[in-house]
DNA sequence: CCAAGGCCGGTTTTT
DNA sequence: CCGGCCTTGG
């Protein structure tokens, strides 16, 4: 709103004063490197961040300090985030270094809702109609189980839920049905691209996209319009991405797209947490930027704000055991702190007890430190099926706790549904929404009638509410049916003009939406016991809808932001997963469960061999790095999973921890080898004793970690073609040109100068390194 | 069309 | 052990 502020200051000596005092608050205290930081402001800029380094602030101090000195117009910057909550930190913080608000700030968000937003505003060049909606994971596995079960294909051995893995997997690569990899084109039994390609018709017919295209789209108008691409180059001059070891091939894409402009394009990030390989992050982007974008500047900040010296030195010692890396040593002036503890336990439940414990000897105040409450403690698990051991001993000994990250609000089955009725009286075109209420409560529509209105929305090409009309017109259904059918239509269209018409309030029209549509009346007379929470949840959900203007603007909300504030309560003990744990921090942190096969995952390594394992000790590094004051690991030598008692054996990584950053608690079961599994608690608890790495235990345990798992060594062409596998000066062998020398790299182009031929270009995916020949 | 019981499978998850 | 999905029988 406020944006002429800026532009007026210069007029101003008394206000010029003021922003450089402003200026001083936001620059003065941070250290020279992240000055650096912030204060290069032309060419490509990467920033090497480690953990707890004090990233988001250069970052944010970066986009003041671009405005503040009018480099560029608050609404000239983009900066790009994976989460709705970094942005909104970033928001908050821009907010706070100019004492004014951020709203002329358009294009502060995440890749998607700037996706969005750019994809709004030219739809109809990607013949969509502005008003698009947003789908999500269940709409699309219902749209592609129709288009499988109508290509005949079996759904037992190609379900649906595999094509959506692969539908993400080439949307993340950017690539469009016509431009499939000849590799990929006859994946899901010889029918992937054809079933691509119906898919996308059947989204443009519903006036609808996924998150993919959120992307995908973008880059295809920036690549098929270059005079709209010159307009954006015009509007960003400035671009900042955050977390960038987390971008996919398209992401990258699209930003390269812009960065084309004003090159003015700054990249934040840590290659020592890349933990989303698995979902299409490809480190590669981080490792290559240099290459990709020349003549740009590396900054690292390594002074770490966060921790003690034990856990950097133990989060360290764990990293340096990764390959692929650019490297970075963390350092800290925090003085001596307490050292990471490592515990072994007979099983999981004796874990979980031994944890509970300690969690209250901590709230207490126990060796020699402060009392710390709840809320100060996280609990950082591989999988979530880990959690409920936990939260099951938290409960028995009334610790309070929350779970980040657990199931969604928007989510859960009724506010799906509710949703669904109200994105069909906004837009009828939304056909996926309609079908899934079409029977919710029950109207006697069942498989039958249902797909003959499919088959008849797609032999005359339109969607599922105009289908259902023509079949009413034209007495395709029971007579029953048609009269449900009719009422429902006109219910919508009612629903529809109630939402246009102005006079009245849309949490009403949406609450009779649900009186009227007899969906609360179904929940209301069903008895099971969280029915009456499915009510409270719908009445939330009207709370939630009230904070905004109209209906579309709170439907485009939710479907980029999945979820809903929680109200701050009693001090609580964090659990989350390790990925959930990315980005956050506490006083103290719990590791839980480092046994081979659990953490590193036995399948990440399966799938991905050595890169997944690296993945794995990233993972286990974001964890150590989450502590502040106190650290501590754990494993159990038997543990339950599925119901089955297996033997463990403790994590490749706890040998990996430097020695000296460590101290081993043991309990009496002497890593369980004579437990007999019925220890008594405090007994545990008081009897622990310090022993040196030379115990029986701690001998066994290595020896036994000696023994570890082999890796399957996976030659995955995408994968195996990461540059960093090869570096200039290292003697690879082709198969058709012989041995040579690797003189410059590309991305995955790989310059060889051969000992019996030309140099030339190769592909990385065609080299071998000499040794592996 | 629907409710009840059998069977299979089971990381990480944001947008 | 749990939840989702499919089969079966009313």
């Amino acid at each position: 709103m406020d944006i002429d502020n800026n532009n007026n200051k210069s007029n101003n000596l008394a206000e010029r004063a003021i922003v450089s005092r402003r200026q001083l608050s936001f620059i003065a205290d941070l250290n020279l490197k992240q000055r650096e930081a912030v204060e290069t402001i032309n060419g490509p800029l990467l920033v090497l961040a480690g953990a707890g380094t004090g990233k988001t602030r250069a970052l944010t101090a970066r986009i003041a300090y671009l405005i503040d000195c009018g480099y560029a117009k608050p609404n000239q910057i983009l900066a790009v985030t994976f989460t709705n909550k970094a942005a909104q930190e970033m928001r908050q913080r821009i907010e706070k270094y100019l004492g004014s608000t951020v709203e002329g700030m358009p294009w502060i968000g995440t890749f998607h809702s700037i996706g969005a937003k750019i994809l709004r505003r030219h739809a109809e060049l990607i013949k969509l109609k502005s008003n698009f909606t947003i789908l999500d994971t269940d709409d699309q596995l219902r749209l592609l189980k129709q288009l499988i079960s109508l290509e005949k294909i079996d759904e037992k051995r190609w379900p649906a839920r595999n094509f959506l893995g692969l539908l993400d997997h080439w949307k993340n690569n950017a690539w469009t049905p016509d431009r499939l990899p000849q590799d990929e084109i006859n994946k899901f039994d010889g029918k992937g691209q054809k079933i691509y390609k119906l898919y996308q018709e059947r989204l443009s017919i519903l006036n609808s996209v996924d998150f993919g295209d959120l992307i995908l789209f973008p880059i295809l108008l920036m690549q098929l319009n270059s005079d709209l691409l010159d307009q954006y180059h015009k509007i960003f001059k400035y671009i900042l991405v955050d977390e960038y070891q987390d971008t996919n091939v398209s992401q990258y894409l699209l930003l390269r797209l812009f960065a084309e402009g004003h090159r003015n394009i700054c990249c934040v990030g840590d290659d020592d947490q890349s933990i989303y390989g698995w979902r299409g992050a490809e480190v590669k982007n981080i490792l290559s930027f240099e290459k990709d974008f020349s003549g740009s500047k590396v900054v690292r900040l390594e002074q770490n704000y966060r921790s003690t010296p034990h856990i950097l030195g133990a989060a360290s010692s764990l990293i340096k055991a990764n390959s692929s890396r650019l490297g970075k040593e963390l350092w800290t002036n925090i003085s001596e702190g307490e050292k990471v503890r490592l515990i072994n336990h007979w099983d999981g439940s004796e874990e979980a007890r031994w944890i509970g414990e300690e969690i209250e000897s901590l709230s207490f105040g126990t060796r020699g430190m402060k009392p710390f409450s709840y809320n100060q403690i996280s609990l950082l698990v591989r999988a979530s099926f880990q959690m409920r051991a936990f939260e099951e001993r938290f409960i028995q000994l009334g610790l309070p706790y929350k779970v980040i990250g657990g199931p969604r609000f928007y989510e859960r089955k009724e506010i799906r549904d509710a949703l669904a009725y109200f994105r069909a009286s906004i837009s009828f075109d939304d056909g996926l929404a309609f079908e899934r209420i079409l029977n919710t409560p029950k109207r006697g529509f069942g498989d039958k009638s249902m797909q003959l209105l499919n088959e008849l929305a797609r032999e005359k090409n339109m969607g599922l509410m105009s289908a259902a009309k023509f079949a009413i017109d034209n007495d395709k259904l029971p007579t029953k049916l048609s009269l449900e059918l009719d009422k429902l239509i006109s219910n919508f269209k009612r629903w529809n003009s109630d939402f246009l018409d102005n006079s009245k309030k849309h949490t009403e029209v949406a609450e009779m939406i649900l009186d009227e549509s007899g969906y609360t009346q179904m929940w209301q007379s069903e008895k099971t016991p969280d029915a009456a929470g499915r009510l409270e949840n719908l009445k939330e959900l009207i709370k939630a809808l009230d904070e905004f203007e109209n209906m579309q603007g709170f439907l485009e909300h939710i479907s980029l932001i999945m979820e809903m504030e929680t109200e701050k309560d009693i001090p609580k003990i964090s659990i989350m997963t390790l990925h959930a744990a990315k980005g956050l921090e506490f006083p103290v942190v719990f590791l839980p469960g480092w046994e081979d096969g659990l953490f590193p995952s036995q399948r990440s390594m399966d799938q991905k061999g050595k890169l997944g394992l690296e993945e794995e000790r990233r993972l286990a590094h974001v964890g150590i790095t989450r502590a502040q004051q106190y650290c501590v690991i754990s494993f159990a030598s038997n543990r339950r999973i599925f119901n089955q008692w297996q033997n463990t054996m403790p994590s490749r990584f706890i040998n990996e921890l430097s020695e000296e950053n460590i101290e081993i608690l043991n309990s009496k079961s002497d890593f369980g080898s004579y437990s007999n599994g019925w220890s008594n608690i405090s007994e545990i608890d008081q009897t622990y004793n310090h022993k040196s790495y030379n115990s029986p235990g701690w001998r066994r345990m290595s020896s036994n970690v000696h023994k570890k798992l082999p890796i399957k060594e996976i030659v995955d062409p995408f994968v195996s073609s990461t540059p960093n596998n090869f570096i200039i000066g290292s003697r690879v062998f082709h198969q058709k040109f012989g041995y040579g020398i690797i003189k410059e790299i590309n991305v995955d182009k790989i310059r060889v100068a051969f000992e019996k031929s030309e140099p030339k270009d190769i592909m990385a995916s065609f080299l071998v390194h000499e040794d592996d020949v």
